[in-house]
DNA sequence: ACGACCTTAACGGTGCGTTAAAGTTT
DNA sequence: CAAACTTTAACGCACCGTTAAGGTCG
């Protein structure tokens, strides 16, 4: 008195529906013990419920049915063994990044919805990957925008105009120890330029930022900047590096380039 | 010189694939400011880097693009702000689900990582969750399984056959005051019976239940007892009602009733 | 003969990635 | 003129849920 059970009991019994069991039959993770040739009905076998178990268990735990079919492949071998304390291991890591990510996620929402609350109009901040660019620039200490304005303008006009891309902006470098601000305007390059003394070729960093925009007054650049500096804080990241300002056509892209902490 | 990008520079400074502000405009959650009408190339202005910007911040905290094109169709209302905040508070409920499962995982993960350096075999254990049932029993002290044998043969023999269903087990209630075991031979109810003093007509309730097979010895069944009660000390869940043992044919389920702790 | 079951087939949903074939801009 | 861009269209992915139109079991 062998049992077996058809597709919709041993749904109820395994606690998947009928259309998942059908599934994995299509795609070959898990197949019923026998098929009537004529009806085409699915039969399963009691014992099948712990086969079942075991891919369930691993997908619970976040494994594809990809991953999980690769593993159930060569089960027993001690290959798989290794497959599978590797694919734990990587598992592991998503979860890590994924708790860790969720969690400043959560935070900001406090953030925000704090925020809301008190009527203040959130400035959206994102995350981006840059890659490195090359680009030439002139690094000086500066006491006013002027100054900036000039070494800017004294930039373009040192270069070919042909090579000059259409990124332009300012790094800022805050000198920790010093105290002291410097201002580097820079233009990437499309064409390699001649190596002068006046300015610096060398490459913007491939780096992750958080950006913010802002109109081009200082206001609106000053609330950009707060809410890029918040929105660190919140979500528990570090600076790494020079503040990147864009300039774009009458609008101002506030970059700061991040570090997990 | 208001400066009009196309797409793929758009996408670059935006941080997203082309292919993404194709396919934001074609569910019109975020359109091109003008499209050429004879080559249909899309143009894009500066200050939609912020408009764009407001989009992925949304998105990078987990709305969905549906969600997203709610919100921003009725911007600015006063109506919109309780939908966002609505949106935000759900949100942040998912978020921190989310992470609880996650470290669960993350725990279990870890102790089967360590079983496997071990050399130990785990057993698959799954969640599931039930529908309340009806089921007839009878609960009485036990010293030996004999004893439930008969119980459940008394049970079996005192209901109209036709109003037994597929289940049946045994609930194990532990009486922490006490000490005391007590058994209870259930069986799934198909029909109405009759009430009688001497079997209980009650509903198996509802639950989730951490589940793990076993063969029908009882070194078998231990072991899956063990496996359950670890995989719940693990991943931090506490017993919430009478353990239930399910027979199936020459196999046992053991199922552990849930609560989240 | 009735209802509760089972079958295959096909489309849907999320958020795009990935070709492919053809036209456009610089 | 060639390289680098753009267009639409269509399929693919993961994991099934959801009809729909029929055969089958007790």
């Amino acid at each position: 008195m062998t049992t077996r059970y058809r597709i919709g009991e041993f749904a109820r019994l395994s606690g998947v529906t009928s259309k998942t069991l059908r599934f994995y039959d299509q795609i070959g993770i898990f197949r019923p013990s026998t098929v009537d040739p004529l009806t085409r009905y699915r039969y399963y076998l009691p014992q099948q419920l712990e086969e079942l178990a075991s891919i369930l268990a691993l997908k619970g735990l976040g494994v594809s049915l990809a991953a999980v079919q690769n593993l159930a492949a060569k089960r027993g071998s001690p290959e798989s063994k290794r497959k599978l304390v590797q694919e734990l291991q990587r598992l592991r890591q998503n979860l890590e990044e994924s708790i860790q990510t969720s969690a400043r996620s959560l935070n900001y929402i406090d953030a925000t919805l704090a925020d809301l609350d008190l009527g203040t109009r959130p400035i959206p901040v994102v995350l981006k990957r840059r890659p490195a660019i090359p680009i030439a620039s002139i690094r000086s200490k500066v006491r006013s925008y002027t100054e900036i304005d000039n070494l800017e303008w004294e930039l373009l006009n040192a270069l070919p105009s042909q090579s000059i891309g259409d990124l332009r902006g300012t790094l800022w470098h805050r000198c920790a120890d010093s105290g002291s601000l410097e201002g580097e305007p820079f233009v990437a390059l499309k064409q390699w330029v001649p190596a002068r003394g006046f300015y610096d070729l060398k490459q913007l960093s491939a780096a992750t930022l958080a950006c913010a925009y802002s109109g081009p007054d200082d206001d609106s650049a000053e609330q950009a900047y707060d809410a890029v500096k918040r929105w660190m804080a919140i979500a528990g990241y570090r600076l790494a590096g020079p503040k990147r300002e864009i300039y774009l056509e009458n609008m101002l892209e506030i970059q700061f380039p991040l570090q997990a902490a």
